[in-house]
DNA sequence: ACCCAGGCCCTTG
DNA sequence: CAAGGGCATGGG
């Protein structure tokens, strides 16, 4: 008989997960699913449940259902189910977060099982800096000709991969290979960047600062205003009150949360401004809380499903 | 042909 | 501050 805190019992449905607009580079090979993050190649090997239930109380995944769920990497990382889908959260308090009023709770009870993802940080920054102004299939073709023009090339499982460039091998591309790759504008910003970053900013030490202070070193980069910032912030280093407004969460949010634009200048159904995105952000986190970024991948997800959008 | 896409930068008023 | 235009490119 196996007793456990329900309060650890974290669902997790994988496939939504990494189709859901955070991560761009996993396809499905014959049965499994193969996803790049940084030098890993990660493996999902799935039976045809959508849900998962893990029990982090115990040191290796634990059955609580019939769970078939083969998980491996290369380079071999035992663990890395546990980091990237942000297991160790403390899910008692993303359950409260999730339930804070109904809209949300709803939402949350739809796609349950909908986590975050942690994601390798120099990869995440490129990822979004391709991201804007662009739709998911492009971004998608865009890093993989990034990952095929300069990322070391490997075999697993007899299939073929290129790993994500690191900042120095990114360095060598020029402004040229970057716009072969399809980047077009976004090239500048992508060189101007991976300079940067190899020559003075270590993205490590930014997960050890303050939300805030993090985010003013990134939008000092090139090509990164407040939306790509909160994104590389939530997404790879640890910032979980982080909330990207892209067009759609903004949509979302004046639909769904219209109150919170009263008493700050903010005007609905328009572009945001910086000034506005900062108001508003800072709204959402007195509600919000520490766990706001789960909100902000619930109201994203749901609000591009309800329009049928693509993925 | 037109408009839009997980925005940001730059210039003007 | 705010408003507006420009930006590369591909898909609907």
């Amino acid at each position: 008989m196996v007793t456990y805190n329900k309060m650890n019992i974290v669902p997790v449905d994988p496939l939504r997960s990494i189709n859901s607009g955070q991560v761009f580079l996993w396809e499905k090979y014959n049965n499994s699913w193969y996803g790049i993050d940084g030098n890993y190649v990660l493996k999902l090997t799935l039976n045809n449940k959508e849900l998962y239930k893990f029990n982090v109380n115990i040191k290796h995944r634990i059955e609580l259902e019939h769970i078939e769920i083969d998980y491996n990497s290369f380079p071999e990382n035992k663990n890395w189910i546990y980091q990237y889908f942000r297991l160790y959260d403390n899910q008692e308090k993303i359950n409260k977060t999730l339930s804070k009023d109904q809209i949300i709770f709803n939402i949350y009870k739809k796609y349950r099982g909908l986590r975050l993802i942690r994601q390798d940080p120099f990869q995440c920054i490129i990822s979004f800096v391709c991201a804007s102004n662009t739709n998911i299939k492009r971004i998608r073709y865009m890093l993989k000709n990034i990952s095929r023009k300069f990322g070391k090339k490997v075999t697993y499982d007899g299939i073929d991969f290129n790993l994500f460039p690191n900042v120095n091998e990114l360095s060598e591309a020029s402004i040229q290979d970057l716009i072969e790759c399809g980047l077009g504008y976004r090239a500048k910003f992508v060189r101007s960047i991976s300079n940067e970053i190899k020559s003075n900013l270590d993205l490590k030490s930014l997960k050890d600062m303050e939300y805030l202070d993090a985010k003013s070193e990134l939008t000092k980069l090139y090509g990164i205003g407040n939306k790509i910032a909160d994104c590389i912030l939530l997404f790879s280093l640890e910032k979980t009150e982080a909330f990207p407004i892209d067009i759609w969460v903004y949509r979302s949010l004046c639909q769904y949360y219209g109150w919170m634009f009263e008493n700050i200048s903010v005007r609905k159904n328009k572009k945001i401004s910086e000034k506005e995105y900062k108001l508003v952000l800072k709204k959402i986190n007195e509600y919000f809380g520490e766990y706001s970024g789960y909100v902000q991948q619930y109201l994203y997800y749901h609000i591009r499903d309800s329009n049928k959008r693509k993925w």
